[in-house]
DNA sequence: TGCTGTTCTTAACCTCGGTTAATGCGCCCT
DNA sequence: AGGGCGCATTAACCGAGGTTAAGAACAGCA
């Protein structure tokens, strides 16, 4: 772990609530680096996961895979977010969402339960963590009503405003899976916007 | 407030984490109760929320109205669950949800202010919270897998599970409204199943 | 009793995206 | 150079759900 990237995760937790030194000494040391190459699984669905990552360098997805073998990309994470599967760390059971790095990705990883052991003796790192999820939570709001409300187009639009960087870095049909369509539909509607212009579309409140 | 209301509240504060008597001894009084009508608005896009609520009896729904006037039903209140415009308190921000009351309610209500100020006092009542959210977030991330990997058919069948007394309770067209679908498909897909019996359905992981 | 408003149903037509399959293109390998 | 592979594109066809509009059932009420 380099200076760099304590320095980056220290700052994100900051920028969430305050984060006193005491509880930063205490967090700091429970994270160690890992490098995961293109492809490689952070967790895997019928898994009891135990981790959670802070991404410093690179690209992964969370995605379900249905009974038939059909893949929906949830979530793109890049630098400075947080990983993990979530639902099952939350609820410690088996989680059904897998993770995986899109590219050569460099992350920073605790146990999920050391950490929030921690909790008991840092009540501003408990208020961040529930600042995060909150924050989490609207976001989650947001693609809900995109879903919903905006059309497979609309939904492509957004993508590219949240991630501008991601579209050239991976296929297209992983963006196509997140957008809740094929590889197909997407391709149409790229064709679509290059001939007549992108249309207009739904104003649904912002993220951030 | 009658004492039967506010052991309900005590008792699904108490059902998520520990909460002291001290902690229930400063969160208890800053409840006051409250009756909607049928129709009455608890909350109201374009308004600054303030306000956190416990239901104690009846039914709201939160909605978002789109620039056209159509509307979508993100969730369903019932006894037992808090009801507010959350993203709007979360972010201190104007709510684009509208949040109404389907039938004559009965509330429990608190300033979200006053309330969350008291997590500086009392730790034990910000972890409840950090873990309302948290399940909260699983929830909407099992919605979110339905709406992308369910046919309405299956979201309705979901929907009759998750709420199996709301279905006599309102009309249809906030059912549909809720599936993310008009209230003519909803009709065509209640005969199918009459006729058809219901079909096969995805295996989406279940909430609670 | 009839009028009115609300909700639900049904039918006819249309659109968007799914499905399948063929084609093309770039890239890696030997 | 040639073969193979992964990915994007395109076309043809299909089906779920949207749209519009017309009835049916029912309740409230003068």
């Amino acid at each position: 772990m380099t200076a760099e990237e304590t320095t980056l995760l220290r700052h994100t937790l900051t920028q969430v609530a305050p984060l006193s030194d005491a509880a930063w000494n205490d967090v700091q040391p429970l994270f160690r680096g890992r490098m995961l190459a293109a492809g490689d699984y952070f967790a895997q669905a019928g898994e009891h996961p135990t981790e959670l990552a802070f991404v410093v360098e690179g690209a992964l997805r969370s995605f379900y895979r249905t009974d038939e073998g059909n893949e929906y990309n949830k979530t793109f994470f890049t630098r400075g977010t947080f990983v993990g599967a979530l639902a099952g760390l939350i609820q410690n059971t088996e989680t059904y969402i897998n993770l995986q790095a899109l590219e050569a990705s460099r992350l920073l990883v605790t146990d999920y339960r050391t950490f929030t052991a921690l909790y008991n003796r840092h009540h501003d790192l408990e208020r961040i963590a529930r600042r995060v999820i909150e924050i989490e939570w609207v976001k989650k709001e947001h693609r809900e009503l995109r879903l919903v409300l905006c059309s497979a187009e609309e939904r492509y639009v957004y993508f590219r405003e949240e991630h501008p960087d991601l579209e050239l870095r991976i296929p297209q049909y992983h963006i196509a899976s997140y957008l809740g369509i094929t590889p197909v539909a997407l391709s149409r509607i790229r064709r679509r916007m290059v001939q007549d212009g992108p249309s207009e579309r739904q104003q649904i409140p912002r993220t951030s």
